[in-house]
DNA sequence: CGGCTAAGAC
DNA sequence: GTCTTAGCCG
């Protein structure tokens, strides 16, 4: 059985104000590190990843592994019912189509509780390979939000481009072209090796773990569907594919050469880069967070409030949909930063980190010119 | 080649919202007085006029005169882009068919450019003459925006009636009628010249001119008239000539004119017309604004900020739709005070006077009982 | 045509 | 955080 107690209700109901409008049905995947969840976008084109690790939970359970089959609209709604800063506690019996959510407000004698309907959901738990980047830029979330939303006023797509100058960021519409240019705040732009950080290093854990058994296939695509499923390789899975294609080794590998990796960053730039250093240390393909969970979110992200960090090995320039942009960037509510991760081609990493977690999505490139 | 600098982009973007409603397409005419705009709204009911005023800007150049046409839907877009506390640069080159705009924000790197693509617009440059009016009420704008948003709820139109008891604004609808007196706030109703003014005493520049050497006859009141024109009549070849002065020395008036325009002020309150006065000294043609300019303004509609100011040579009592005032008094944000100048059977001018410059609205009364 | 959901303003 | 308005879906 599930039983995970979160300090703030508001936290679910913030990712799932986020999530909501990219997709209607999920599974919440629970193990013992925590509550992930991943999906596919309905159109297909954009892959959300969600986690709450279980250290971020006042307390967590989780005897088994379990998928939690749930329509985002229904528990949107009875999300609503709680207050941002109520205690809200999730059960769920093994097997149980049900999910119990209960609401204890800190200082007073209402109880509510809720119990939600569960669906069987076909879950393509995607492998989601770490790839290394060769640009990041970090920046306030709420100045990420005004960017892609002025720029989706005039026109349909943004051209990112991170160069030395700094990054700029160029769409083109039929009444107005506009284009905003972000300098790193201070200090040159930096390289190192540019891999998506959560503050614990431990991210993508959950997923990876499965996919490492089943990965083993070598189907680059099984991944998502042996894990869980077993699933057909509708289209959803494809997408996901592309990237993953290789990365299911690559997952595995990430972790730990992640972390080595970090350490030898540290050193070498000036800590700039260096929010991943701190990880390290959780370097077991589990979660480790607790103790350091707020400390570290802080140090990674949060660094600096309002500055603006860029991280180049390698010019990059890409094209993506300002509609999925800014969609991405309701999640600002979670964080003060947002991390865009990118290289040439690949589908661009949009990783928002928080105490308890992340949320990060992925936007393949637009080709050519449109 | 135009390049004008404006201190807050906020300013821009409130006037747009205060006409984009009214009108689509309209000519930004440019010239060395500053930046103008004419136009009849979409049903040719109304006419607004805006001026923006060289000295308004924190720097302004405009090589030669240069009609930009703009549809105002594409430039609300993208001044939606700008922060009310960005500073805004407006380009434009010779014959060029796009308007250049950047947004500095005051403490960052940020900077983001716009282009936006202009269009030929057939302008008519109206002349709008400057008449003498029988009565003009000054109210603070945010009274003004209640009492036609309020009657607006019960009828389609208002008629607004000035006489020694006060101006009343009633409204008659299916469901209920609806009356609002507001008496002169001290001091008896005054008579006296009564046209429009502006914070510096040069107004509506373009349009009055002709109508001054009608003027020029002796009223008392006749200064403002008197100083600054002598312009021709051609609609926009006033406009230009008011002011061609030049610059720098306009800069120098102004400052001077407009520190004794204060002072002066406060003597002649009661003088209760008074709001021409201080004009006087402002005489030379130019706009008096920088120095001051937050003062002057006060000074001028803002004495009172709270109070209703009522000058009457002639009982007057006129119908207007309100669904044109209620447009009208969105310019509320930019001014305190709005005022209302009618004589019967001409339209009414509603004015709004800030320190950059104005807005006025033109709105014929309805006849008979419609 | 009405209801619901989402976005923007106060 | 709440309320109001606009856009989308049923």
């Amino acid at each position: 059985m599930l039983e995970a107690k979160l300090q703030e209700a508001g936290l679910l109901k913030k990712l799932l104000d986020a999530i909501k409008e990219l997709v209607t049905d999920a599974n919440f995947e629970c193990n013992e590190e925590g509550i992930n969840l991943q999906a596919m976008d309905n159109s297909h084109v954009a892959l959300v990843s969600v986690l709450i690790q279980a250290a971020g939970f006042k307390r967590y359970r989780c005897d088994r592994p379990m998928p939690l089959g749930v329509n985002l609209g229904s528990l949107t709604k009875v999300l609503k019912c709680a207050k941002d800063d109520d205690i809200c506690t999730l059960k769920a019996a093994d097997e149980a189509d049900l999910l119990n959510l209960v609401y204890e407000a800190k200082n007073s004698d209402r109880i509510a509780e809720y119990e939600m309907k569960l669906m069987d959901i076909d879950s393509d738990q995607l492998g989601i390979p770490e790839t290394e980047y060769d640009a990041r830029v970090t920046l306030p979330s709420n100045e990420f939000s005004r960017i892609v939303r002025d720029l989706s006023l005039l026109g349909e797509s943004v051209r990112i481009e991170v160069s030395k100058e700094g990054v700029r960021f160029a769409s083109e519409g039929e009444a107005a072209n506009g284009s905003i240019l972000l300098r790193q705040t201070e200090g040159s732009i930096s390289g190192g090796k540019i891999v998506a950080l959560s503050k614990d290093g431990e991210d993508d854990g959950e997923v990876k773990e499965e996919d490492d058994e089943e990965e083993n296939e070598d189907d680059d695509e099984d991944e998502e569907g042996s894990k869980k499923k077993k699933k057909s390789k509708g289209k959803k899975e494809k997408k996901v594919k592309k990237e993953d294609g290789d990365e299911d080794e690559e997952m595995g590998d990430v972790d730990e050469d992640g972390e080595e990796e970090q350490d030898d960053e540290s050193e070498d730039e000036e800590e700039s880069n260096g929010k991943k250093r701190k990880k390290k240390a959780s370097s077991s393909s589990k979660p480790a967070k607790k103790a350091k969970t707020s400390k570290s979110k802080k140090g990674d992200d949060d660094d600096d409030t309002s500055g603006v960090l860029i991280e180049m090995n390698q010019h990059v320039s890409l094209t993506f949909s300002l509609k999925y942009l800014v969609n991405f960037s309701k999640s600002g509510s979670l964080a003060n930063k947002v991390q865009l991760m990118m290289s040439n081609d690949v589908p661009l990493l949009v990783a928002y980190e928080f105490d308890q977690g992340h949320i990060r999505y992925y936007l393949a490139p637009k080709i050519g010119d449109d």
